[in-house]
RNA sequence: GCGCCGAUGGUCUAGUGGUAUGACUUGGGCUUCCCAAGCCCAAAGUCCGGGUUCAAUUCCCGGUCGGCGCACCA
C-alpha cells in the first residue's frame, strides 16, 4: 500500500478536485469538485440514473434538512446523543452508556478499565450535523442518508406507481456526517454525495425476481460472513444459500455491472458481506460491494442491504401513520370469521369508568379465555370479573378481498466520490513512450470529463488556427464537451489531454486546409485516423456514447 | 479526540535570526509539418495567531490543515 497515491496530486493540478476553503486554511472533510471532477461525477450520477430508470424506478429529491423526529424514527438520534468519554493516557474512546452497562464502577468512577487513568468528561458524540429550523428554533439535522426522504414518502410513490409491488424510487444527493477525524481524501468526507435506491417488495416475493434471467449467469465474487471467498454465478450463489434470496443477488448483479460500466476493472472488484457484529441490528443481510485501490486497499462503495420493514415500520411507529399496503389475491375468499360481540351496556353498569378499558381488553383476548363460567380482564389496574352472558361469540362467513403487509426494502446504497476515487486511481497509469514520461486516466471513453480536444498543428499558423476552432464550435454545438489547444508543441498538447483521460484528440495540419480531413488520435493506442472533418462529431458522438443497460 | 511527524510560488523542492534556491508548470514571443525538444521574456511563495528579539520563514507556545498509528465510522 503507498501512503498517497500520484493519482491525487494529478487530480489536484488538473482540476479534478480541490480540498475546500483553501483561501481559509481548509476544512477538514470537505472537497472542491474542479471542472473535470464536476464532470466526472456527473457521467457517475447518469449513469445510475440511467440504470435505475431501466428498472423503472422513480426518481426523487428530498430535503437536505429534516426535522429531529425523522431522525429519532430512524434511529440517528439516539446515537447522536451518546455520551462519549476517552482517555487520554492510552486513547482509547468509550461510550459512556456502554461502559456503565459493562463496568459500572469504572463509569462511576471514570477510570479507564484499560490502563486505570482518568476519562476525560464526557460530552455528547455528535455524528449527524444539528441545525435549528426558522425562528421558532425547531431542532433539526442535515440528513446522513439519503433514504429517509423516500421512506417517509412511501405512501405518495406508491399511489403514484399505482398501488404496485415491487416499487423503486431513488435519489442522488448530499449527505452529511460530523466525522470525529475524516481521513484518506475522498474516502471519509463530512459532506458527500449518494446515490441510492430503495425497492420496496412483498416480503413473500423476494425469493424470485422477476427479471433474474437476465443476470443468473453474472461470475460474483464473494467473501461471505466467515471470510469465505467464492466466485459463484448469481444463480449458484442463490440456490447454494450464499445470498439470501433472488432480489438480493439480482441487485447485487446490476450494481457490479454498473461499477464495471463505469470503469472499476473487475478483478478489483468483490462483494463482501457484513459480519454478524457489523451488521445494523435491523438488517436482514448486507453485503458491500468493495473496490481494490492502490493506497488503500479495499475500500466500500456500495452497500447492498436488506433492511425488511425496519424503515417503514419505524416511521409508522413515530408517526402514528400506518404502514401497510393493502394487497389484493386474486381471487376474494371467504373465511370463518370469528367475531365477539360485547353487551357494552350490561359492562357500563357494571363497572363505571373502568368499562371502556375492560371493553378494549375483552375484545383483544384469545377466543379460548371468553368460554369458561367466569372471564377476567385488568381494568383500572383492577381485576375484574365478567360474567359470559354479556359475551357473545359469533361465527360467520366474511369475503376477504386482500392482507395488508408491509413491504420489505432493498437498498442498494452508493457513496459517490469513493467510486470517483476509485475510477481516478485505478484508470490511472504511467509509461514510458520514447524515453518520455506520460501519465494517462485511462476512463472509457464514455467516462471521460472532456470528450475530445482540437489542435491547430502550430499554434501561430492562422490558417489551421481558424480551422481547428471552427471544428472546437461545431464539437460544442453538437453538445460535446471539447477543448481547444495551441500553445506549445502537439507532443505536449497531447500529454495534457492523456493526463485528463481526453480519448480524442484532433489535429488540423496542412492537408486538413487541402482536403477537408484532420487526424484523430485515439488515447490508448495513439494510433492516428484521418478522417473528413464533417464526420468527426459523429464519430466522437458515437465512440463517447454510453452503451445502454 | 489522543500520540508521532510535517507545512516554503500552481506543483515538487533548497536554505536561512537580516523576507528566499532550483526544477517543473503557467502566460507572452521565436522556432517547429504529429507525441512533454530548444531559445528569450514574464508572473508566482515562507499556513494562521501570539511570544522572545533591533529583526522570526527560521526559535518557543497555541491553533488550523495534512500524513501515519490508536479510537470512531450508528
Amino acid at each position: 500500500m503507498e501512503k498517497t497515491h500520484p493519482i491525487l496530486e494529478l487530480a489536484k493540478n488538473r482540476g479534478f478536485l480541490w480540498p475546500a476553503y483553501e483561501l481559509y486554511g481548509q476544512v477538514a472533510g470537505f472537497y472542491d469538485y474542479g471542472p473535470h471532477g464536476a464532470a466526472l461525477k456527473r457521467r457517475i450520477e447518469d449513469a445510475f440514473r440511467r440504470l435505475y430508470l431501466a428498472e423503472g424506478y422513480l426518481e426523487v429529491e428530498n430535503p437536505i434538512v429534516a426535522p429531529e423526529e425523522v431522525f429519532i424514527a430512524s434511529g440517528h438520534a439516539g446515537h447522536f446523543t451518546d455520551p462519549m468519554a476517552e482517555c487520554p493516557k492510552c486513547g482509547t474512546a468509550y461510550r459512556l452508556d456502554h461502559l456503565l452497562k459493562e463496568n459500572p464502577e469504572a463509569a462511576r468512577a471514570q477510570k479507564c478499565p484499560q490502563c486505570k487513568g482518568s476519562l476525560t468528561e464526557t460530552r455528547p458524540f455528535n455524528l449527524m450535523m444539528a441545525t435549528h429550523i426558522g425562528p421558532s428554533k425547531r431542532p433539526g439535522y442535515l440528513r446522513p442518508e439519503t433514504a429517509q426522504g423516500i421512506y417517509i414518502t412511501f405512501k405518495r410513490l406508491y399511489r403514484l406507481g399505482r398501488e404496485k409491488l415491487p416499487l423503486g424510487a431513488f435519489q442522488l444527493g448530499t449527505s452529511f456526517r460530523n466525522e470525529i477525524s475524516p481521513r484518506q481524501g475522498l474516502l471519509r468526507l463530512r459532506e458527500f454525495h449518494m446515490a441510492e435506491a430503495e425497492v420496496f417488495v412483498h416480503p413473500d416475493e423476494k425469493e424470485e425476481h422477476p427479471r433474474f434471467a437476465e443476470v443468473e449467469g453474472v461470475p460474483l465474487r464473494l467473501v461471505d460472513a466467515q471470510d469465505r471467498e467464492k466466485t459463484m454465478t448469481s444463480a449458484e450463489a442463490v440456490s447454494t444459500r450464499t445470498l439470501l434470496h433472488q432480489t438480493l443477488a439480482y441487485h447485487m448483479a446490476r450494481v457490479q455491472q454498473l461499477l464495471l460500466h463505469l470503469g472499476i476493472p473487475q478483478e478489483r472488484l468483490r462483494f463482501r458481506q457484513h459480519r454478524k457484529d457489523e451488521l445494523a441490528h435491523y438488517a436482514l443481510d448486507c453485503w458491500d460491494a468493495e473496490v481494490q485501490t492502490k493506497a488503500y486497499g479495499w475500500v466500500e462503495v456500495v452497500g447492498i442491504a436488506d433492511r425488511g420493514d425496519y424503515d417503514l415500520t419505524r416511521h409508522s411507529k413515530q408517526s402514528g401513520e400506518p404502514a401497510g399496503v393493502f394487497i389484493p389475491y386474486p381471487e376474494p375468499q371467504t373465511r370463518k370469521v370469528r367475531t365477539i360481540r360485547v353487551d357494552k351496556k350490561a359492562i357500563g353498569q357494571q363497572l363505571g369508568s373502568r368499562a371502556a378499558e375492560a371493553i378494549r381488553a375483552l375484545s383483544a383476548l384469545p377466543p379460548e379465555k371468553l368460554r369458561g363460567p367466569t372471564i377476567q380482564v385488568q381494568a383500572g389496574g383492577q381485576t375484574c370479573t365478567i360474567d359470559p352472558k354479556h359475551i357473545t361469540i359469533e361465527e360467520k362467513e366474511q369475503k376477504v378481498t386482500g392482507e395488508t403487509i408491509t413491504p420489505h426494502v432493498i437498498e442498494p446504497s452508493y457513496g459517490l466520490d469513493r467510486i470517483l476515487y476509485s475510477l481516478l486511481e485505478l484508470n490511472h497509469r504511467e509509461e514510458q513512450v520514447e524515453e518520455e514520461p506520460r501519465a494517462v486516466i485511462g476512463l472509457p471513453p464514455h467516462m471521460a470529463p472532456v470528450q475530445a480536444a482540437v489542435f491547430p498543428l502550430l499554434g501561430n499558423h492562422p490558417g489551421l488556427a481558424a480551422r481547428a476552432r471552427e471544428l472546437h464550435r461545431t464539437l460544442r454545438q453538437a453538445g460535446l464537451r471539447a477543448e481547444y489547444d495551441d500553445s506549445g508543441a502537439i507532443g505536449r498538447r497531447y500529454r495534457r489531454q492523456d493526463e485528463i483521460g481526453t480519448p480524442y484528440c484532433i489535429t488540423i495540419d496542412h492537408q486538413s486546409l487541402e482536403d477537408g480531413t484532420a487526424t484523430i488520435r485515439e488515447r490508448d493506442s495513439m494510433k492516428q485516423e484521418r478522417t473528413p472533418t464533417r464526420e468527426i462529431p459523429g464519430y466522437i458522438q458515437q465512440r463517447t456514447a454510453p452503451p445502454p443497460f
